[in-house]
DNA sequence: GCACTTCTTCGAACATGTTCTAAGATTTTT
DNA sequence: AAAAATCTTAGAACATGTTCGAAGAAGTGC
C-alpha cells in the first residue's frame, strides 16, 4: 500500500474511532460531523471524502462491534439451530449492558436522510459467520432441503434489523429485544425447518412468546374484541 | 365537536392532502415542511402544532393509502391464508404502478432524524383488517393453537416494514417487492402453521424463492464457497 | 359584551448534514 | 529537483427540520 493510501487508511480509522468514542461518551447528541471531524483531527470535509456520509461512518462502527460480538458467539452447542439462538442472545446481552450506545448506533445506521443508495447492512465477515451457522443447520437436516440459505439468512437479518428499528422508534424496550428477535427468528426458522426439527424450534417460539406476552400489558392495546 | 376542534381537523386534513399531493407531484424533493405548509395554506408553525413532526404527517398519508388498498383486498378466496397473500399482492400492485410515490412515502415514514418517540406504524383500522384475516386463518385451524395472533400479526408487519426499508435503501428493486414480502410472510406463516396447512404455504414459499433467486444474479454475491 | 383561553401567525433563529471553492501540503512521477 | 497529481484544509454557504417569542385572531364561558 502506498504511503498515500496508508495515510488515508489511518485517517479512516481515526474517524471511525472518533465516532465510536463520541457515541459512547455523549450518545445521540454530540455525534455531529463537526464533532467527529474535530475529534479525529481532520477537517469537516475529510470524512465526506473518505466515507461519503455520516451514515456510512456509523455503519462502519456498527460492523466493528457486531464482528466483535460474533467472536464470542460460536461456542459449542448441541445443535446448529440452538447455536443460532445462542449467537443472538450473546449479541443482545451486549445491548443490554450499554443500551444507549447501541441505540444511538442503530438510530444513525437506520437513518436515511441522505439519498445515497447504500443498501448493504451486512459485511462479508458477518455474512460468513451466519452462513456457517445456517449451512450447518442445513447439513444436520434441520432445514427444508429446497430452501435457499442465502435468502433465509437475509430474512433473519431483516428480522433483526426491523426489531432494531422498532426499538429505535420506541416501540419496545431493551428488555424486549431478545424475546422479540427470538420470536421472529423462531418463526422464520420453524418456517424453514423440516418436520423433525420443528418441535424443538416450536418450544423456543412459545418461550419467547410467553416473555413477550407477559410484558405486553402496558402496551397500547387496540386489539379488537 | 366544538367549532375550534373542527377548524383544527380541517387544517389537519388540508395538511395531509397537501403532503400527499406534493409527494405525487414533486417526489422526494419538494416535500419540505415549508412547502407543505404553504400548500395547505397554513404557517410553518402549524403543522408542528398539529402533528409534531414531518414524519407524523407522512405516516398519516401512508395510513390513508394503506387503508385504501385494503378496501380492495378482502375479496373472497379459498382459504384465509391465501387471502393474506392476496392482500399483500394487491397492496404491492399499487406500489408497482407508482413506485416513486410509495418510495418517497416510506422513505420519510421510516426516517428517524427527529428523536420523537413515535412507534406505532399501525393504526386500529389496519390492525383490525389484518386481525380479521389472521384470526380467520386460526379459526380454520391453519395456525398453531398456542400461537399469539397479536404477535404473529406484528411480526408480519415487521417483515413488511423491513422489506420497505430495504427497498428504500436501494437493496432491491420494485419488482422484487412482492416476492420479497411474500417470502418473508410465507416463512413466518409456515412457522406458525399446523402440519396440515404447511404444505400449501411451503408451495408459496418455494414460488417466491424461485422468483427471488432468478433476479439475484446481478446482486453482489459474496456467498462463500 | 368582556375577559380568558387557545391556537395561529410571522419572523427570526438554531442545528446540522452536506457541498463548494480556493489555497496549501504531501506524495508520486518525470 | 521540478512538475503533476491527489488530498486536505479552512471557511463559507445552503437546505431544511425544528423551536421560540411576541402579537393577533377566533372561540368559549361568565
Amino acid at each position: 500500500m502506498s504511503k498515500r493510501e496508508e495515510a488515508k487508511a489511518e485517517r479512516r480509522r481515526r474517524i471511525v474511532v472518533a465516532a465510536r468514542e463520541l457515541i459512547r461518551e455523549t450518545g445521540d447528541v454530540g455525534l455531529s460531523m463537526r464533532a467527529i471531524a474535530a475529534r479525529a483531527g481532520v477537517s469537516l470535509t475529510t470524512p465526506y471524502n473518505l466515507f461519503g456520509s455520516k451514515r456510512t461512518i456509523v455503519v462502519a462502527v456498527l460492523e466493528d462491534v457486531r464482528e466483535f460480538h460474533e467472536r464470542f458467539s460460536s461456542l459449542h452447542q448441541v445443535g446448529a439451530v440452538d447455536r443460532i439462538f445462542h449467537a443472538v442472545s450473546i449479541s443482545l446481552s451486549y445491548y443490554a449492558e450499554d443500551p444507549d450506545f447501541y441505540r444511538t448506533l442503530w438510530t444513525e445506521a437506520l437513518d436515511m436522510s441522505g439519498k445515497e443508495i447504500r443498501a448493504d447492512l451486512i459485511t462479508p465477515q458477518r455474512y460468513a459467520f451466519w452462513w456457517a451457522l445456517i449451512s450447518e443447520a442445513a447439513r444436520e437436516g434441520a432445514l427444508l432441503p429446497g430452501i435457499d440459505l442465502d435468502l433465509l439468512l437475509r430474512n433473519l437479518d431483516l428480522v433483526f434489523g426491523s426489531v432494531m428499528l422498532t426499538w429505535v422508534l420506541g416501540g419496545i424496550g431493551v428488555d424486549d429485544l431478545e424475546p422479540a428477535v427470538g420470536f421472529g427468528y423462531a418463526l422464520a426458522l420453524r418456517g424453514a425447518a423440516t418436520a423433525e426439527s420443528q418441535p424443538r424450534i416450536e418450544k423456543r417460539l412459545m418461550e419467547y412468546q410467553k416473555q413477550l406476552v407477559k410484558r405486553r400489558k402496558k402496551a397500547v392495546a387496540f386489539v379488537p374484541a
